[in-house]
DNA sequence: GCTTTATGTTACTGCTATGGATACACTAAA
DNA sequence: TTTAGTGTATCCATAGCAGTAACATAAAGC
């Protein structure tokens, strides 16, 4: 059911940067707790930067750092950044018209799929990037 | 986010079955609705029999039949016989020790994900076989 | 008993997504 | 002008998904 890791990466970041606050933290730098490499760090922070969570000066004192308060940034909002709303795929396999199941299961399971996915978005507005912080 | 249709796969077999309740339905028939080949519906079957909520019969007059009535069964059910239990993966890099951030994201993020988690399986409950099927 | 036809299972293959690695244009500080 | 960062593109190895074929096993019908 799980493929990509870049929700928990982007959470990684923003808590590295909220325990920073203030500061541009350089990509490198994120990168070496988080334990990869700098450019996968720069492609996520990209997505969070376009989401107006976070800010990054280029050049030599360059860096990227928090606009919001981790008070006001929950899980919902990195995945929405990082376009990860989805939890449920759908098969693509085209519809069998001669079959009254296969012509009507997408639209119901999507549905169905919907409203889990819904139950879980409310889960993560919930969830605050400031309780991902050590106490 | 998401990988496998598995789960949407299982939900259009069992809405098969369920819209043929008794019979012993083929894969070859199942594959027919879904337009997917006979043995990807087959690997998917055998999951759902060890759960018991098929079984199966071999032989020139075989198939597969549900063994609990559509409006026992949930969308958790078929996901759990999957074992597709899972929405959030966490990233297997190493932590750093050196990073007080690095030590900590793993656990508190893993019970945030839990929390979103956890959620999402309470709504999947509410989800009946029964309501998939067509009216 | 033999043939037919189904399941259960394995193995192989092509495709796609992921994340690691490198490179480079651009930019700002020193 | 040099240095050191971001933003972005490209390439690569790997892994997972689903399609396909194959085969042992088992049951029904002749």
């Amino acid at each position: 059911m799980i493929s990509s890791t870049r929700l928990a990466v982007a959470a990684h970041i923003v808590s590295v940067l909220a325990s920073r606050r203030g500061e541009f933290v350089k990509s490198r730098h994120i990168a070496g707790s988080v334990n990869t490499n700098a450019s996968f760090v720069r492609r996520i922070l990209c997505s969070l930067t376009r989401a107006g969570i976070v800010e990054a000066e280029k050049g030599k004192a360059g860096g990227s750092r928090l606009v919001k308060c981790p008070s006001e940034l929950t899980l919902w909002d990195l995945a929405s950044a990082l376009g990860e709303e989805r939890l449920f795929a759908m098969h693509a396999n085209p519809v069998n018209p001669r079959c009254p199941i296969s012509r009507g299961i997408k639209s119901s399971l999507g549905k169905a799929f919907a409203g889990v996915e819904n139950a879980a978005h409310v889960q993560m507005k919930r969830i605050n990037l400031k309780d991902l912080l050590p106490a």
